[in-house]
DNA sequence: AACTGCGTTCGACGAACGCGCAACGCGTTT
DNA sequence: AAACGCGTTGCGCGTTCGTCGAACGCAGTT
């Protein structure tokens, strides 16, 4: 092969022109013009969050022209996991701490099709680099009922839902929101929600 | 004024290269490297949402190097619009439709001090701009309530925030409630944070 | 076995929430 | 002017939440 053809795309312009510049950067790399999708080997994407909406236009895309896909994010939605292969996402990158090495090496594997690690373990290296060991920390008990609360549940219906009494259910609450140092249920759901961790 | 001299700042390199493309393909502008950001007469910075976090962060570095800021986004935390002037910001622009001269001409402007329109206002218009039509969906009181709820106040700082009644804010909230047909603040939070509305 | 720390469970009480009803100001309609 | 809608605020009620304290079981220590 004798160059690779990147194709770039980012939700915002400034990315966009950021991941070019790195590629451009790369010697045995160019970048195609973003109305040629079809002429390239490989697709670079960057986003905020791997979400049902970025996976959907990650599908259109994919429909006019199918590419191995690197994408670089901070935070891959745990449900959408399972959807990424069919994406042709090969390969995931911190955003937050991609390096010219990185993404340029990414981008020579995607395009020669080697060294293909699974995208699941992929997806937890990358929570576990960018959330670092913090993310860890809830207990099961606790990811339940926040995502019962988020769903609009209250106290007794997630007692009755857990088999237990209402009690626990704010104990449970109540320890979490003292341990990750939030005012209230509703901080504390804002906050998992953002974190990606429900 | 011979070169404006513009000081690059991002939370992630993607972006930090981006900006910098930017700023480099302008004729009277450079970038000052990150070890010097005394010697610059701007900053840029870009960021997901102007959060508590972001602004501790800008306000260190202004510390070391008090510079007229120029912030590219696509949300700002409505409680955070006033601290905005206390770190030097004095352009907000919108992340995902920055084209070259915005960028250029609001960079300009900050090194120049002219033209400095109301913060609240632009922050308003960003809003505006981000939200498209979709966002009519919800009123813009909701939506402050809404992020303010998320980021884990309880009724009466909201109405102390908004300046208005306990009772306003909790029509607000019943008002939103029953129209989007969820079961109380936390679903409302919840679905309001899924749907990236917030 | 007695002690100690830690997580779990329950009771209780003040504060906050969910919500219906009534009233006021203010612009628009007729 | 009268009628109407709409946003705003207040009052009050029952329900739920936030939180402290205490009791219990269960490791590991000595």
């Amino acid at each position: 092969m004798a160059r690779v053809r990147v194709f770039v795309q980012a939700g915002d312009p400034i990315s966009a022109v950021g991941l070019a510049s790195y590629i451009r950067a790369q010697p045995g790399m160019l970048v195609v013009p973003s109305r040629l999708p079809a002429d390239a080997d490989v697709a670079l994407t960057v986003t905020d969050r791997v979400s049902a909406d970025f996976l959907g236009a990650l599908t259109k895309a994919a429909q006019a022209a199918p590419l191995p896909t690197v994408v670089a994010t901070d935070h891959v939605d745990p449900e959408q996991a399972p959807s990424l292969h069919r994406c042709r996402v090969v390969a995931l990158l911190p955003r937050s701490a991609a390096t010219s090495s990185r993404l340029a090496s990414a981008v020579m594997e995607a395009a020669t099709g080697g060294a293909v690690t699974s995208l699941a373990e992929q997806a937890d290296n990358l929570r576990r680099e960018i959330a670092g060991p913090d993310g860890a920390m809830l207990a099961p008990r606790e990811l339940t009922v926040l995502q019962l609360m988020a769903d609009g549940h209250d106290t007794p219906e997630i007692a009755d839902i857990m088999a237990c009494s209402d009690r626990m259910v704010k104990s449970i609450i109540l320890s979490a929101t003292k341990r990750f140092n939030v005012h209230n249920r509703v901080h504390a759901v804002a906050c998992a929600l953002r974190a990606g961790l429900i």
